[in-house]
DNA sequence: GTCAAAGTGTGAACACTGATCGCAGTGCAG
DNA sequence: CTGCACTGCGATCAGTGTTCACACTTTGAC
């Protein structure tokens, strides 16, 4: 059973992160100060170094806990949908980053550089969850007959990784592939700002899109 | 005529964004350190600031020329095209990221809180230029009829902006709003090393993506 | 119960960062 | 030639991540 004192790092440990996620939200990353969460918690900063080898650690911390509040908030949309299942989890993907913006950022915004979350690590495994969430909607389709499947070249590695990943055939795999990254190319630009220029109301152009490539791409039911 | 005076501060000028962009280059964007491009050019640190009032007006000279950059690639790659200018358009896009991974990052990447580009600056206006640059073949393909346009809600303000600034009508503007938010998810994915997991060959996955964007909307002559 | 070991927190310090300010020189225009 | 704007510099400040020697507390074995 657990002792005492490992309660009570855990209690700290989770107090931690709760504050460096509250900074993080106000000021976004880059403003992130170890100090200023040290001092938030009644810490000094020294003490931080206890539970946390260093900045990056933490940060990486939060970044494994979004993924996988991004994933559990876009899986819930898709199961929850009425209609076209699709559509509704690339609607709370896109409501998620404009609601988390900064967190978002850590998720999708510059990368450090020369730094790879270390493969099959709890990091990749969430990141991998995000795009897994989109998958069951377009595996029913395919079963339905209704994707709009084109041939594929066969000699092509990166696909056929990423079809025995989400388990589809290559064909629908690169179906999957595509609509993961125009929703998320959407998403992305428009959370950080290149959109601005097309108005206060971007919100109907998003689900329209949305909704056209879901058509187009044969995934709506 | 310019003074002497002028032409050294012009020079100095330049020497400093050169230097701040070798310096990008090689740490990215967070490890440009003001102190490091002064002594690079032998300059006190104190001495930038009669240049640039602080980092950050340094930093936006860096991405506006960035855009600029990105968008005269990617022109002149979308006119030596023989083939389809649209995919090597988007090849281009890709190609420069890839190769100057942190300049896009400053680009594309985790936006600074709070700063919204003024409208109708140089940067907004260099930022513009990149996605314009996609769309003069899309005004081919609709001249040629081949582009596959659908039915578009005309109470969309933020795709009729979009339209009058391609110059194409609404459903038209609908496949180049659709095709850059493509391209753009899939190369800052790769860029960003979200795709790394794929393996080592990521090229022919995207090339193909490309390619069969390009026949799905209609674009490919 | 004793006591050494392991774990936890602290204050001081270091090497950085961006930024400011007053003080020197220097080129330029009147 | 003179006054002024411009240029550059050293010193300095507040803030950052990080390290380290030192105290204190909890723990587990004897």
């Amino acid at each position: 059973m657990a002792t005492r004192r490992e309660r009570l790092r855990e209690q700290t440990s989770a107090e931690i992160k709760a504050t460096a996620l509250a900074h993080l939200r106000e000021g976004g990353g880059a403003a992130l100060s170890l100090r200023a969460v040290a001092v938030s918690i009644g810490m000094s900063p020294a003490g931080l170094y206890r539970y946390y080898p260093n900045r990056e650690a933490l940060i990486t911390d939060l970044i494994t806990d979004g993924f996988a509040a991004l994933a559990e908030e876009v899986t819930r949309a898709r199961d929850a949908a009425k209609g076209d299942a699709f559509v509704a989890a690339a609607l709370a993907y896109r409501q998620w980053a404009l609601t988390h913006p900064h967190e978002f950022a850590l998720l999708y915004g510059t990368p450090i550089p020369d730094y790879a979350a270390p493969e099959s690590g709890p990091t990749s495994h969430a990141s991998r969850a995000v795009g897994a969430a989109f998958v069951p909607p377009i595996i029913e389709a395919w079963h339905r007959g209704t994707l709009k499947r084109r041939e594929v070249d066969p000699t092509i590695t990166a696909l056929n990784t990423f079809a025995a990943a989400v388990d589809l055939p290559p064909d629908a795999a690169a179906i999957a592939f595509t609509a993961w990254t125009t929703i998320h190319g959407l998403v992305v630009l428009e959370t950080f700002g290149h959109l601005a220029w097309l108005g206060e109301n971007p919100a109907p152009l998003a689900e329209s899109r949305f909704q056209a490539l879901s058509e187009d791409l044969g995934i709506a039911p």
